[in-house]
DNA sequence: AAACAAATGATAATAATTATTATTATATAA
DNA sequence: TTATATAATAATAATTATTATCATTTGTTT
């Protein structure tokens, strides 16, 4: 985890911003929840149980730098709310998501699968892919179980 | 023209709503402006024209309806607004979207490209797929010419 | 220590969407 | 056809997420 948090101090040095006491608890709480996709409010609350002082711009503020720098994905399933997303090290690519309707589960698939899909973009659309967004709506392993049972 | 609305119209039917004049309208504008990415706000504004005593409450609830019964899908590219985008006639699934950073700009790719990828999903991932949203971020033609120019 | 810039906390403002409510249109049953 | 129930609507209030403002604090540089 330091590790981590070492390699964001640094990105975020490299751009001239600092790794403040606020910032860092904020990383914190998203290393802490990673396998989740947090909104900013949920993310507010864990954070002020680490610093209480915190304000909830501050939190915003924060979400809105780590996401120019590609440190976190802002993601929308729908619901008014947008959540935050921790790029996996090294990844290019945000990775995708498997939503149950069911069950509301958010499932994460590190793999990129877009490969060739994405070559296809470039030579037939001519359009220079830079990120993407995939996201399943369908229905889980456990949910599948759960309406045979029933 | 004519036979789209008829289609959706018995869509409505199918599960007992009607087809008022104001949903008639609505549906008169997305059908007009199939090719656009329009916002809640913006159709209200085009429907107004066609029938002034509409309220921007029954525009949201009509969009509501309609995406339900999965004539429109509802999407969202990131900035706050939620936008409505028609079904192709047939198409079992939601088409994909190239949405460039440099300009705005949101090109429709009609064709699925996902076939092998969610055959992948099914079988490794026991993930039963419905249906799928597709966003590529990145620089469309146009953009490219103007930077090499540039 | 003085001066400057960056970051923060508190809160006001904004924008999109949803809920409420009184009214109107539509369909149904006597 | 008229009475009555139901569905849909317009107007607008309320809510929610997010952004902007601004005074204060923190940290840094000279």
């Amino acid at each position: 985890m330091e590790h981590r948090i070492d390699r964001i101090k640094k990105q975020l040095h490299a751009q001239s911003y600092k790794l403040t006491p606020q910032r860092e608890a904020t990383v914190r709480v998203l290393l802490e929840r990673e396998e989740d996709h947090l909104s900013a409010e949920d993310i507010y609350l864990l954070v002020k149980e680490k610093a209480p002082e915190i304000g909830l711009a501050t939190v915003y503020r924060t979400l809105e730098l780590l996401s120019e720098l590609k440190i976190v994905d802002k993601i929308n399933f729908g619901d008014g709310v947008s959540r935050y997303d921790l790029r996996k090290e090294g990844a290019e690519h945000f990775h995708h998501h498997l939503v149950c309707i069911e069950c509301g589960s958010v499932e994460e698939v590190v793999d990129d699968l877009l490969g060739d899909v994405e070559k296809i973009i470039e030579n037939d659309w001519g359009f220079q892919v830079k990120d993407h967004r995939l996201t399943f709506h369908g229905i889980c392993k456990q949910c599948q179980k759960a309406t045979v049972k029933s």
